[in-house]
Order: C-alpha cells, then structure tokens, then sequence
DNA sequence: CCATGAATAT
DNA sequence: AATATTCATG
C-alpha cells in the first residue's frame, strides 16, 4: 500500500488542492535553476540561467509549446501517472505506487516550491534542498574534471556532449543521489508528521529504490536537453528518436535522458563489438543498440576487472537506473539482464540439444548446458522451452517456430527469406538512425568462426 | 533449497 | 508476439 503523500504533506503544507495540472507544478520542485527562462518569467519565478532566451513567440504559443510538448509529457509520462503512460515503464515494484499518490507527491513538492520560493522555509524546501544537494555532491564525486548536467543546467550541450560528455555518465549517479536523498528526506522528515512513506517494493530487497525521484530528474533532465535544443532547431533534440522504447514515448523528451545515457554507455564501447552471436540480447523492446552478446556476458560477470564504466541501464525495464551501481568492493550490482532474442542459430542450437538429450531430459537446466552458451540462464531456456513445446502441441514441428531475426518481417510472400546471417542483427526501428553520435550498434558484426566463447 | 513448468506480466 | 518473471509444486 503506497504512503498517502498528499495527505501527509497536505497536513504539512496546509496545501488545498488544485497543484494539480498547474503546469507549472512539476517544475518547482525541480529546482528553479532547471526551470527554461520563459517558464519562469511567465510565472514570476527568478531565472538562475544565463541562457539567453530563444527569440520569443506569442506568449500563449509559448506556453502551449512548453507545456504541451515538454512539461506534461515528460513529467506525467515519467510519472506514468496516466493513461498513456508507457506500459513499459512500470515495473512489478512499482505495483503499490498508485499513480495518485505520485501526482500527489509532485504536487506537494510544487507547493513546497512554491512556499520556497516566497518564504524560504527549511522545512518545506527540505526535500528539494536535500535533493538537489546531494545531486550536486555526487554530480562532483562523478564527474570532477568537468561540468556536470547539475552543475552547470544553463550550458547547452553540443552534440558531442552528449556522447562524450562525462556529466552523462554520472545522470545515473545523479539520479541515484536524487533517489535517495528523496526518499530519505521523504523517511526522515518525520518530525513533521510524515511517516516513512511504505512504497510498495514487492522485493522487498531494495528499500529505497524510490522510482519517482528517478522519474522527476529524468523528467528535469529531459527538461533541461530540451531547453539546450531551442539554438539547435526544432526545439527537440536530436537524440530524442534514437531510442524511441525507452520510455515508449518516442515524443517524449524523456527519452532524451535516456539517449544521452546510453550514448554514455556505448562511448564505452558497448554495443559496438564485433563478435559472433547466436543470439543476442537488446537493451529495448522497439529498438536500441545492439548489444553484443559476448560483451553483455562479459558484463554480468561480477568479477571482470574492465574498467567501471557505466554500463549504462539502457534498459527500460530496468527499475531503478541505479541498479548499475558498484558495490563497495567494486563488484558490480545487480544488472537487468537485457532481453534475449532467440535468433535462428540459437534455436537452432537450442532444437539440438532438446533432440540430442531426449524428451526425458529435455529440461532447461540440460538443455542450457547442452547449448553451452554462455550468458544464456536456465530461465531463458525455460521460457523458450515452453514457447517451443507449445509450438509442437500445436501441431507444427518445433523447428518452425518462427526466431527470424528481429529485424525481418516476414509476412507472406512480400519478402524473400531473410538468410540465415552470421550475426544476429539487433531491432532497428524503422526510423531509428544508427546510432547516436556514431557510437552505437551498427550491423558491421564480424562473424569469427561461429562459435561463440565456450563458457566458463 | 533448487528445478520445473504453467501462468502471468511486460 | 516474444521473452521475462512469478508462483505453485515436486
């Protein structure tokens, strides 16, 4: 059951209603220093930025501007606090935060920012403070050498920047600060009245893996690109169609964020490598980078000593982007396993196996030993395993079932049969350039001999 | 506690 | 639809 946030803060803030859908409600709390000029001149709000504003429209285009492509989208898209919310977005762990007691949370930080802004009270500002605080404190442990999107939200990023910018590598420290300060305020303010607020965590494992908190920065974020965009054209970045699954909300500025994070992540090389798959995992449901297989499974290996790059979450069902954290011993955390695609040469190696062990045997732990690969998981096998006697049931032979490539349709005769290539070729939406800034997946995988690492 | 497989979720 | 995750069961 999710903690009454807006009660609770109603009773502190004396809050009546109606923050609601106040455009301007999901920005306060955000930190005016996020907030673009025009948004805060048109709410009287004090303009920390230096940017020159964007040669100005009718005010009323403006606001519609603003508000309709940016602020609502990306903060109730990354609030996923309605209807059109990506499906995608919410996790299982999500379960027991009810959407209103999201929006009544951001509603209560905008009426904290807006008592912070007349009357600079510790105790209302308290969780914007303490976030954007410890936002700042990790921004620098992260990111030293340079600026970081926190430290300096004014200064439009070039295109480079978001590739190579190291500000993006540390989004996710920045968030996981955000996180966490958040929730602990949010547990700690308790001489207000607020009770630890009980968010649902159906694991039960990490209990301060607040996703809103996560949300409000990727939206703040999002934000922030999408201001920097005004010199660059459209008002949208460029960046933003690159990985459209995301959020499921290819429009949404929020993929933005999670662009830039992921281009962090494949300036490190991943989702790049050139090696032989049978299959392969992809970072999205609708598109994103290859990512190469023996990397990946490179990666999950807790003890590898490559460098602690962040192996960037570009994963949309990754529940909390800081799931990538290190641990203090430097092992890596919990990684969410990126979503396998059954390529035709994995089921093919997996129809063997189940041929060569027999019906009898045939069980996932046999089979997935049967097929060597390394990174495939008993679960894999399960799940394809069941898909694949399903299939037989039904009455076609198993090798039928349909592990084209993700990036064949198939459907009647339009199309010749896709050959049976070497490498895996990852989804690549209709749409989606390449990669962003060059960095990303290309289809240039090299086959080597066509065996993947033996494991262990 | 672990593996399995069906059911369910994403 | 494909794959992942959950859950009851052995």
């Amino acid at each position: 059951m999710a903690y009454d946030v807006v009660q609770a803060l109603q009773g502190i803030y004396g809050m009546k209603d109606d923050y609601g859908l106040d455009p301007s409600a999901g920005l306060v709390p955000l930190g005016t220093s996020l907030l673009p000029p025009i948004v805060a001149q048109a709410f009287g709000l004090p303009s920390l930025g230096s940017l020159a504003p964007p040669p100005q429209p009718p005010p009323q285009q403006q606001y519609q501007a603003l508000y309709g492509s940016m602020v609502n989208p990306a903060l109730l898209g990354a609030l996923g606090a309605f209807g059109g919310a990506s499906q995608y977005q919410s996790q299982p762990h999500y379960g027991g935060l009810a959407s209103t007691s999201a929006l009544g949370y951001l509603q209560a930080l905008a009426a904290a920012g807006q008592h912070q802004q007349q009357q600079q009270q510790q105790q209302q500002s308290a969780v914007a403070l303490l976030a954007h605080t410890a936002a700042l404190a990790a921004a620098a442990r992260s990111a030293p050498a340079s600026s970081s999107a926190f430290s300096q939200p004014m200064q439009p990023p070039t295109a480079a920047d978001y590739c190579s910018h190291p500000a993006y590598s540390s989004a996710r420290a920045v968030a996981c600060e955000l996180e966490r300060a958040a929730t602990a305020s949010a547990t700690t303010s308790g001489p207000s009245g607020m009770k630890g607020p009980t968010f649902s965590n159906s694991a039960g494992s990490a209990p301060y893996q607040h996703p809103l908190m996560q949300n409000l920065y990727t939206a703040a974020l999002a934000q922030q690109q999408q201001q920097s965009a005004y010199g660059v054209g459209q008002g949208m970045s460029p960046y933003a169609s690159h990985f459209p699954g995301y959020y499921a909300r290819p429009d949404t500025s929020a993929a933005v964020a999670a662009a830039a994070v992921a281009a962090a992540a494949g300036a490190y090389g991943y989702g790049q490598a050139p090696s032989v798959s049978y299959g392969a995992y992809h970072p999205s449901y609708s598109s994103g980078p290859a990512l190469d297989y023996s990397a990946l499974a490179a990666a999950y290996r807790p003890a590898m000593s490559a460098p602690a790059a962040p192996t960037a979450s570009i994963n949309p069902q990754s529940q909390s982007i800081c799931d990538d954290e290190y641990a203090d011993d430097g092992s890596a955390r919990a990684i969410k396993r990126p979503r396998l695609v059954w390529t035709p040469q994995l089921h093919k190696k997996f129809e063997s196996a189940v041929l060569k062990l027999g019906d009898e045997k045939a069980v996932p732990k046999n089979i997935m030993q049967e097929m060597n690969i390394d990174g495939l998981t008993r679960e894999n096998v399960a799940s394809h395993l069941q898909k694949y006697r399903m299939s037989r049931k039904h009455g076609r032979d198993g090798s039928s079932i349909d592990c084209r490539d993700s990036d064949t349709v198939t459907i009647g005769s339009k199309r010749e049969p896709e050959p049976i290539r070497p490498t895996p070729i990852l989804a690549q939406p209709p749409g989606a350039a390449k990669a962003a800034c060059g960095a990303g997946a290309s289809s240039e995988q090299i086959a080597n001999g066509g065996s993947l690492g033996a494991r262990d």
